[in-house]
DNA sequence: ATCAACGTTTAA
DNA sequence: TTAAACGTTGAT
């Protein structure tokens, strides 16, 4: 249907089948048939529908209750029509359904009962994503192919025949749909490009090397009663068995420079994939790609020339689609049968092959994904960049600047005046977001950051797309991500274990996190636990690309600084609506056409909201932001304000008036600390507002920041006696307002609240 | 039989 | 182009 990648795919029986499916609804499928499809479903679009796994932190987790999809369902009072999982809880590792089996032997999995590793994989069952067969590696007889593990799924690859037919995959991302939208896409794209576009992807598949001299394996052994393999037994042989040669893909990257279109293209997905195939491999891994050149050794099979090798065949390739393999030309049956694969072409070191070491691992991507994932234009810059790249990032340990303005000079040089777009880009997408992190004290003399909107960052030029990221799948982070051991190259595992990691990775900084990742895999999945960054500081880092925003899902940070960036409305309602857990949120600076993104159901509850200078934020924007989402579907009964749990306000610099403010006291009964600094419209009248009877910011507020409002005098004070709570008051460089009348404010306090002047003008409670 | 939710279709 | 809808699958 949507997947007829090239001419070759009409040479499938099953084509008309899968156009018919796509034209008209299927014809129910109990279970029962679906067991039976295999026989017909070779080179079908079928697919066995895969399930959760049951293991991963996000199928243990509860539902979060605020997402979309939870929002949808009955149990949170929704009409249940979306029938999605919730966004929290989408599997990390989905699995074959239970009932799958080998369409040779007919039989489940049954790796759990053996010992060797390596065996196992070959009595598990695989699914291949370009013809959806299942079948035990051990029960195809072909000699000289090799299958192409796609570990981004569990169970999943492309079988020997495909892969040695040449087919263009079709690949898996048997994911949660509810973030893979690429499908339209893909049938849109016509036969022709879709094949073209594809080639690179495909002639990227490593091929078989003779010089891999492994013995046969044993014949099969089909007990026909073994216990059903357990998902996270495959789940682990996975990973066991990737992870020795886990930095092997970024060998091939990190070797690779091209000016090939594809390959860049390729390159870029190829780090998307990883993204998708663990959280916690994602923008860190693909920043170091170039790092990696000139850093960390490569270890344990990593550095086998052979390896090096043949990922420049791949390479060449990949360049020069003429350039086969031996046996890529081969006459192969196109999986209609499971015996017909390529039988002995391979020559006598073939048959020395058995299936297991004939597949290479490889990341594969899912089509979803290969075919739009991103823009041309971004990987048009990635391609470019390439050299600059890996100059640029030879020193992976360089420590970016820590003043508070070399680093937004770089960036705002970058925006502004580099004509070379690809240098922007390869700042924002070449280099780990989190080593551009810098953590400037914007702390003016009145605590307060000076900038007015004219300081405000101008806009790059084309700022990233977040589209791209609706075509992510983006996954929460797990709470521990495994594995639970740092496994060592002699197959066992470090003394340490993760928790105990865990704990030293807690003392360092965002940077050192970001330099511990690129040390290996391991290290790489667990920096990124979310417990290592509640709070993800991007504060001033001008342009937002999709890489730091599936970055920022993946560690679900309960507090984010985007302050000063430009992030756009769409970025920041892509981000919001997968951030149920963000408690804070630092927008100052940003645009209101961004910030007018938290006008929906999906706005988090927030505790604290910093939108100081926030150009035209006004009374009627900030009447917007405190009303109830007006995008509730239909049966969702919350229609409360989302900013009801707002403790901590920051509105500096905004030209919001009482209006604004009689809403504010509404609306955020919890509200403890404001920010009106800066504020021009603000007078006595509005703190008479905030303080009056029957309100409850009354008794809630206890911190005021009323710096260099003008129009506050004396008589403010006044209404603050009438606070209960109140601890600290803010008036310094208020012109109206005299070191006296705080004076008198602490004499007639003293009574029942002792307060004292910390600053000229800046009351505060004496504890 | 019931529930959850995957993957595709349809609507906006 | 994206989100919503929904038929159907898979687990229990």
């Amino acid at each position: 249907m949507a997947l007829s990648l090239s001419g070759d795919d009409e040479e499938y029986d099953s084509e008309s089948e899968q156009q018919r499916a796509a034209n008209r609804p299927k014809p129910k499928v109990g279970t029962s048939a679906a067991i039976k499809l295999p026989s017909n479903r070779s080179s079908s679009g079928a697919r066995r529908r895969r399930t959760r796994c049951r293991k991963c932190e996000a199928c243990v987790r509860t539902e979060c209750g605020e997402c979309h999809f939870c929002k949808d369902m009955k149990k949170f009072g929704g009409p249940g029509r979306m029938k999605q999982s919730c966004i929290m809880r989408q599997c990390i590792a989905p699995v074959l359904p239970h009932t799958a089996v080998c369409v040779v032997c007919k039989e489940a999995g049954k790796e759990d009962t053996l010992e060797e590793e390596e065996e196992k994989f070959n009595f598990m069952l695989m699914e291949c994503s370009i013809c959806n067969e299942i079948v035990h590696p051990n029960c195809l007889k072909v000699n000289d192919a090799s299958g192409v593990v796609n570990d981004e799924l569990p169970n999943c690859w492309e079988c020997p025949k495909c892969n040695h037919a040449g087919k263009s995959g079709k690949y898996a991302s048997n994911l949660p749909g509810s973030l893979l939208r690429e499908q339209k896409s893909l049938k849109e794209e016509g036969d022709a490009s879709t094949a073209v576009k594809r080639r690179p992807d495909r002639e990227e598949t490593p091929r078989y090397r003779p010089e891999e001299t492994l013995h046969r394996q044993p014949p099969l052994l089909s007990p026909s009663n073994l216990p059903r393999p357990r998902p996270e037994d495959k789940l682990r042989k996975k990973r066991k068995l990737f992870d020795d040669d886990e930095e092997e893909d970024l060998g091939v990257r990190k070797k690779e420079k091209s000016d090939d279109p594809y390959y860049s293209k390729l390159l870029h997905h190829i780090k998307t994939e990883e993204e998708d195939e663990d959280p916690y491999e994602e923008e860190d891994e693909e920043g170091r790609v170039p790092h990696f050149r000139g850093g960390v050794e490569r270890r344990g099979r990593f550095g086998d020339p052979e390896d090096e090798a043949d990922e420049r065949d791949s390479r060449s390739s990949l360049l020069n689609p003429s350039v086969k393999t031996p046996f890529g030309d081969s006459d192969q049956s196109l999986c209609s049968s499971p015996q017909a694969g390529p039988s002995s072409e391979g020559g006598s070191e073939t048959q020395e092959k058995g299936p297991r070491r004939k597949a290479r691992r490889k990341r594969r991507l899912p089509n979803r994904e290969l075919s739009r994932e991103l823009s041309k234009a971004l990987n048009q810059e990635i391609q470019k960049t390439e050299d600059c790249l890996a100059n640029e990032n030879r020193q992976p340990l360089k420590v970016e600047p820590q003043t508070e303005n070399e680093e937004p000079q770089r960036l705002f040089r970058n925006e502004l005046g580099d004509q070379r777009p690809h240098l922007k880009n390869k700042e924002m997408n070449g280099t780990p977001w989190e080593l551009r992190h810098f953590y400037p004290s914007q702390i003016t003399p009145l605590g307060f950051n000076r900038s007015t909107p004219t300081n405000r960052p101008v806009p790059p030029h084309s700022p990233p797309k977040c589209v791209q990221m609706e075509r992510h799948v983006i996954r929460p982070p797990p709470i521990s991500p495994p594995p639970d051991r740092l496994p060592l190259k002699d197959g066992k595992s470090h003394v340490i274990q993760r928790e105990v990691w865990m704990k030293i990775f807690g003392y360092l900084t965002h940077q050192e996190l970001c330099v511990c990742m690129r040390v290996c895999k391991t290290w790489n999945r667990w920096c990124c636990d979310k417990r290592l960054w509640t709070m993800i500081d991007l504060n001033r880092c001008t342009s937002i690309t999709p890489l730091m925003l599936s970055g920022i899902i993946r560690r679900q940070p309960g507090s984010l600084d985007l302050s000063w960036t430009n992030i756009s409305k769409k970025q920041l309602g892509w981000l919001i609506n997968r951030l149920p857990g963000l408690r804070v949120l630092k927008l100052s600076g940003c645009s209101w056409a961004a910030v007018s993104a938290l006008c929906t159901s999906s706005c988090p509850l927030l505790r604290t909201l910093d939108v100081q200078w926030v150009e035209g934020l006004k009374d009627a924007q900030m009447r917007d932001l405190l009303s109830p989402p007006t995008d509730n579907r239909p049966g969702q009964l919350d229609n409360r304000c989302k900013l009801r749990n707002v403790e901590d306000l920051r509105l500096a610099g905004l030209d919001i008036t009482d209006t604004s403010l009689r809403l504010i006291s509404r609306q955020m009964p919890s509200l403890s600390m404001l920010d009106l600094s800066y504020c021009n419209h603000i007078n006595d009248q509005s703190v008479n507002l905030l303080t009056a009877a029957g309100t409850t910011t009354r008794d809630s507020l206890t911190d005021i920041n009323l710096s260099v409002c003008n129009r506050v005098t004396d008589h403010s004070l006044n209404f603050f006696k009438r606070c209960g709570s109140i601890c600290q008051i803010d008036l310094r460089f208020c012109k109206q307002v005299t070191r006296t009348a705080c004076e008198r404010f602490i004499a007639e306090m003293s009574v029942s609240v002792p307060f004292r002047l910390k600053e000229d003008k800046l009351l505060q409670k004496a504890s």
